[in-house]
DNA sequence: AATGAATGAGACTTCATTCAT
DNA sequence: CATGAATGAAGTCTCATTCAT
């Protein structure tokens, strides 16, 4: 690619693209939210970001596009969370550990919970979104990372079987706990923890 | 806007009315599985029946009623296993109970996996469709009933909690397992029967 | 059930927009006239305009709007002439007077006597276009101040009443006259507006 | 599409036949006058008329059939009225026979109203009935000898011309009158009559 | 690049009419 | 004759996408 003749002015252009871009993806997201997947057509995404629909096809190529950008940065806000936590409970032992990483979880759900709800209950059948699915595949390579640095902690076991217990659990508790609000005051989070640490430290241990 | 109207028409009397409303009903499922919701378009679902549109809106009011028979028909398919199997475990001590309702749950999501794949993960967007929903509510309760007659065999805990624990686990972990084929052969299927059996299990006692 | 919105969608505002919508009231009128309104369909009516459906609903929320518009244009035609003849009756004596609005009902009837004669008989199904009732409305307040302030001309009587009487008949003389061909030539005109003007005024008089 | 037959397709002999019939035809007019041409469709009279479709189309070869014998029917009752009354105007001077003939024409128009209204508002539109035309054909050319008969008692005039004012207006004010309710009261309703009588004799002497 | 008017395939649904039983 | 299930053309309207300005 050839240089800018004038900097400033490609770096204007540029910025004025990246807040269109953001615009669209912040319009969508809060569409999908508000107002479902059905209501999110690509006249009004862009009526609600503030543009015409010939600009969001400038940026994207489709409305599947769009929603992916939506999903993606979704996962970007979960992994930035993910990933400072995760370093932690690398450290720590199994029962300290797995406690970190559920809390990780809950924390994870909580960033955007309708977001994350319609994201989860209506968008697989926009057909090959396989981003999602890309996402749990790497959850639970990690998750089984983590149990095979601590396999002396743990029971003998299937370290595959039993990532996929543990992350299926996890990721399910703590969805439905986040989206059906069964975990209102902090009180209740805090019970939610417990229990589903039990859940994961009893079955890998002992 | 009009209100949805997912209740069928009219019950068919004469034989061929009822031919034609299985027909109807296997065709939408048929479609739904095989290529997704948004394919499945009334005229489609009517062609694939091997009827006319016409005869299609005679039996059902819209093509959410059309969604919600497939939906009431599988979950009818679904209860049939459910109280065979759950007659047996109310009787059983904590351990076998709890493998027997791991086991029943791993049956019935073999039904029709793919269907039930299709129905869990594009449907919810179809609105009022709480079908799901109050079926989920039901097991929920049932394995409430279940953890309460056998209160002794388990730590002291608030049942509530458990209950959704272990229901929300199992439900994931057969779900999950079934549908992304990671237990093809018998032994497999063993196998995540003994795991979730052992990480409900060890989580109700000790 | 949804309610029916007659109103335009948006103001055309560029050209273009003028240009298309324009078309499209002209189609409507020009199918109206021809073929009916149940041949009306958005569709041939876009057809027609040589634009598309999706402009045609661009611009019009509903069939009925389009009609709506359609009436509204031709009522705007009509008071054009209405106005600029009212201003002479007003000042003069009852028989000029009201052979000169008698005059002014042929004239307006003979705008498009057609499009009259459809937007007559067939559009009030139309369900709650109420335009056309508020049109003779105000029609018939009109012709009552007239007649308050050529009181003294005329016999005691039940404003109110009369000028429901004159109205009513003014108006389905002429349209009847004008929409039957039965005064082709100027002379039948005269002879019409001699009778009626006859009519009035000697119920109005003496 | 097949051209329309307005005939019924066989002279109902036999009693239950005639039943039949006549309760699809009040059920067309019953239709009609509660809810509107539009509900009106043949499935529909069919069920009111207590009647399979079949049956309906046994008798009426097309829904304009069905339309045409409520219209004739409504016709046929309007003249049983006109007849006995036209008798005694025959014999009575100008000034008290255009008085009953006013009369009758309230009357005539107070059969079924919201039938009336019905028929002359939403049914032109189904193209060809022209049985309308004629009666009112008829209307004119009774009342056109009625004038002959008359004649010295009359100022000198195109007969034609005259009885055209004549019965456009009576009909016109008498119609409207009755729809819109503006004669509720028996006292209302003389005055109408003493009006339009006014109207109609001294535009025909003097 | 931005704009927004225009496009048109296709979705859902109704209803007059036919025909097998 | 009656029944009512079946038909399918046709109508209204939406929305992802394109393109002239």
């Amino acid at each position: 690619m050839r240089k800018p003749l004038t900097k400033p002015r490609k770096e204007a252009a540029q910025e004025r693209s990246r807040a269109t871009v953001d615009a669209l993806i912040a319009a969508t997201a809060r569409i999908l939210v508000r107002e479902g997947f059905d209501k999110a057509s690509t006249n009004r995404i862009a009526a609600v970001a503030g543009v015409s629909v010939g600009s969001l096809y400038q940026y994207f190529p489709s409305k599947e596009a769009l929603v992916a950008a939506v999903i993606e940065r979704h996962q970007q806000d979960t992994l930035r969370i993910v990933r400072a936590e995760l370093a932690q409970a690398a450290n720590q032992p199994i029962e300290r550990g797995v406690r970190t990483l559920v809390a990780m979880a809950v924390k994870a759900h909580r960033i955007d919970p309708k977001l994350h709800r319609v994201l989860a209950e209506q968008i697989p059948r926009v057909g090959k979104l396989e981003k999602v699915e890309t996402f749990s595949r790497e959850n639970y390579a990690l998750f089984k990372a983590y149990l095979e640095s601590h396999r002396q902690e743990i029971r003998a076991v299937d370290l595959e079987l039993a990532a996929f217990v543990c992350v299926t659990s996890i990721e399910a508790l703590t969805h439905t706990a986040v989206l059906h609000q069964e975990i209102a005051s902090g009180e209740e989070t805090e019970a939610l923890i417990d229990e589903v640490t039990r859940l994961v430290v009893r079955y890998l241990t002992g």
